[in-house]
RNA sequence: GCUGCUGUGGCUCAGUCGGUAGAGCGUCACAUUGGUAAUGUGGAGGUCACGGGUCCGAUUCCCGUCAGCAGCUCCA
């Protein structure tokens, strides 16, 4: 690697390096003309240089952890190609975020999309003009001055709120000056492969009280390829899209009959029961009972539970006889009232209720998304009453629980502990205790979660479980909550050992979450190609013309007999035809069968796992398929899928 | 709720510079009875999301409503 210093002479390093190798014996100009791009006239690799502070750090030449800086410059360069287009357009703030970057304008007149093609025309143009990026500093009180000056009041502000003795550090290239901390590259060069990719709307500094500015994303890679690999990867991940293909499989519908309230279509329900019949055998197993509570209950209950002060904006809610009902938006309330159905000694503690409750909550009409976010779901609740000392290992026992389902299906999950929000009921002690219940139990797992300080529900604080969707976004699924309110709200006791009364502690925990969140996660997931015991044709049975329709009909009772979900075709197509359906339709097993098949009593099996797995014996293949089915396995897709 | 975009047969989409619409798939009928990803022919199916306005005339232009999409905000 030969790199051009300032003073013309040239020198020669062993590379790919850390610029922390050779910071030793350059100075910090020197460094900074190295990452300009002038290394062996290959640029390429300088996306991970990075410069913070003025001083040099992580600055390996030949790794993804220079990516933020890159697209950092890419934000800066649209700015800059942005206020040359539209002078008069304020600027807000640019940062990188996963996969690419954004930046937040205040433009009198709205930027459409066409808008975008100019603006990346006039961001060619300055990575052309290769301009160096360099970096000085100003007092906080200068710094204010500078952007007064400039009329850019988005950028006084957020100096406005920095200490006063602030250095406020600033990035310049070309004409363009932008208040920035870095880091980012040295020079526009290396920019090459980038596109802006949509424009939405957002709130200055995150506040719905604010204005709402246009925000601009974008995202960039060192290589064109790397960029086009983005692209096909992320049209790849919309065919996977749970709404897409829950219409193409027959899963669920919307209508704007009942926007935010799913319909489940046969197949659907399919998946859905069994789904259900997992989770009850697992809460079985687990020790938990099953209860069902009423979809509506009046306004007095609610006033005790809390729910008409702190959640009424979300609920629905009627008038019967003169008396406020509302319909249930938690389960919480009806599960109270089964804990206060009888007596309760310490003997029955802990008492885990579970419950596939129904609950409607009205989501703001901006909010819903396909089966992920809706108005009405069926939460896999339970409510756990127990003594104060059982806290700790009742958590760990619902967080193995929840991590057990979550195996099963292969999902990748992260963990969130959220604390005291504003809008809280209780005392300070209490939520001290619940806090640190959560805490200690997740760290005597050794679970890896962050914390979300204010985040919690308004009766305690909570551990949260988030899974990811196609496109990489996260949807909250399974939560343990730790309550100490609705117990003292509604005045629920135990006999304790001692023969007085005590009051227990409730926790509230999901699994799955919603149902239907987690079937959408699900989908998406599989990319609708489910594991044979979740599939909702588990076999379909394809004879190769009418003349072995009636074979084809004995196959299909026998599988039937077997407890196997399966099809017979009975269409008058070639045997392609009813192949190419079957894979559309994403069926895990084909079961082929003409003559050959007949005469000796076998099927040709192909599968989706394997493609042609060739002939076998029925009575084998159904044993075969019966075991996948009791061991819910997750057979390996090896076959090309191919999405209509 | 906010910003921007979108809304045409069951599905995917084309089209109308304003003169009441097309294709493919699916569906139905008929013929074909075929061995591992699409047999052929024919038929049915749409008040172009809904409500106003402009115009001789609106699916097309304008306004509003509803719904969807992306993001923001929110999310017990």
């Amino acid at each position: 690697m030969i790199i051009t210093l300032k003073d013309g002479s040239v020198k020669e390093y062993a590379g790919p390096m850390s610029v922390l190798d050779i910071a030793s014996d350059i100075s910090e100009g020197l460094a900074r003309m190295a990452c300009a791009g002038e290394l062996d006239g290959e640029v390429v690799d300088l996306r991970t240089v990075v410069d913070k502070d003025c001083h040099l750090n992580i600055l390996t030449f030949d790794s993804e952890g220079g990516a933020g800086a890159f697209r950092h410059t890419t934000s800066h360069i649209m700015a800059q190609a942005i206020k040359r287009l539209w002078p008069e357009v304020k600027l807000a703030i640019g940062p990188s975020i996963v996969d690419g970057f954004y930046y937040d304008i205040d433009s009198p007149r709205a930027i459409v999309a066409e808008d975008l093609e100019k603006i990346e025309a006039e961001m060619k143009k300055i990575v052309k003009e290769a301009l160096p990026i360099t970096r000085f500093t100003k007092p906080r009180e200068e710094a204010i001055a500078y952007f007064k000056e400039k009329e850019e009041p988005y950028k006084v502000e957020l100096i406005e709120d920095l200490p006063e003795d602030a250095e406020i550090s600033f990035y310049q290239q070309g004409e363009f000056v932008d208040l920035c901390a870095g880091p980012h590259l040295m020079s526009t060069k290396p920019v090459k492969a980038f596109k802006l990719t949509s424009l939405a709307g957002a709130y200055w500094r995150g506040s719905e009280k604010n204005k709402m500015l246009t925000r601009i994303y974008g995202t960039a890679f060192a290589k064109k390829a790397d960029l086009d690999a983005y692209i096909t990867r992320m049209e790849e991940a919309k065919k996977r899209d749970h709404r897409k293909l829950g219409k193409q499989l027959g899963l669920f519908m919307m209508r704007d009959e009942g926007p935010g309230f799913p319909f489940f279509l046969p197949n659907g329900m399919i998946l859905k029961n069994t789904l259900l019949d997992y989770w009850r055998e697992i809460h079985r197993k687990a020790g938990y009972v099953e209860i069902s509570t009423p979809i509506m209950l009046n306004r007095q209950l609610w006033e005790t539970s809390g729910h008409w002060d702190h959640y009424r904006e979300n609920m629905y809610t009627t008038v019967i006889d003169d008396t406020d009902f509302a319909i249930k938006p938690m389960n919480c309330p009806g599960g109270i009232l089964v804990y206060q159905s009888e007596p309760r000694s310490y003997r029955d503690l802990p008492l885990r209720m579970g419950e596939i409750g129904l609950v409607h909550r009205h989501e703001k009409s901006g909010q819903l998304h396909g089966l992920m976010r809706v108005r009405c779901f069926n939460q896999d609740d339970a409510h756990i009453f127990m003594m104060p000392e059982q806290i700790k290992d009742e958590i760990k026992g619902v967080v193995k629980l929840i991590d057990s389902v979550y195996q099963l299906f292969g999902f990748k999950y992260h963990v969130e502990l959220s604390t005291r929000p504003e809008n809280s009921m209780g005392s300070d002690e209490d939520w001290e205790m619940a806090t640190e219940g959560l805490r200690s139990a997740l760290d005597d797992l050794g679970l890896d979660y962050v914390v979300n300080e204010g985040d919690g529900a308004f009766y305690g604080p909570k551990i949260d479980f988030h899974l990811e969707d196609s496109i990489g976004r996260t949807w909250q699924c399974g939560t343990i909550q730790l309550d100490f309110q609705l117990p003292l709200r509604f005045n629920c006791e135990y006999i304790g050992q001692d023969g007085e009364k005590h009051r227990p502690i409730m926790i509230h925990r999901v699994a799955f979450g919603s149902i239907e969140r987690f079937i959408g996660i699900l989908i998406e997931h599989y990319a609708g190609a489910f594991p044979t015991w979740l599939a909702p044709v588990q076999v379909k049975v394809l004879p190769i013309s009418d003349k072995y329709m009636d074979y084809g009909r004995k196959v299909l009772e026998k599988l039937n007999e077997a407890g196997i979900r399966a099809e017979l075709d009975t269409k008058a197509e070639k045997i392609g035809y009813k192949i190419r359906e079957a894979r559309l339709q994403k069926i895990p097993y084909m079961l082929i069968v003409g003559a050959k098949e007949e005469e000796e009593g076998l099927v040709s099996v192909r599968s989706r796992f394997l493609g042609d797995e060739g002939q076998k014996p029925l009575d084998a293949f159904l044993s075969d398929v019966k075991q996948e089915i009791a061991g819910r396995v997750s057979r390996k897709v090896e076959v090309q899928e191919e999405t209509k």
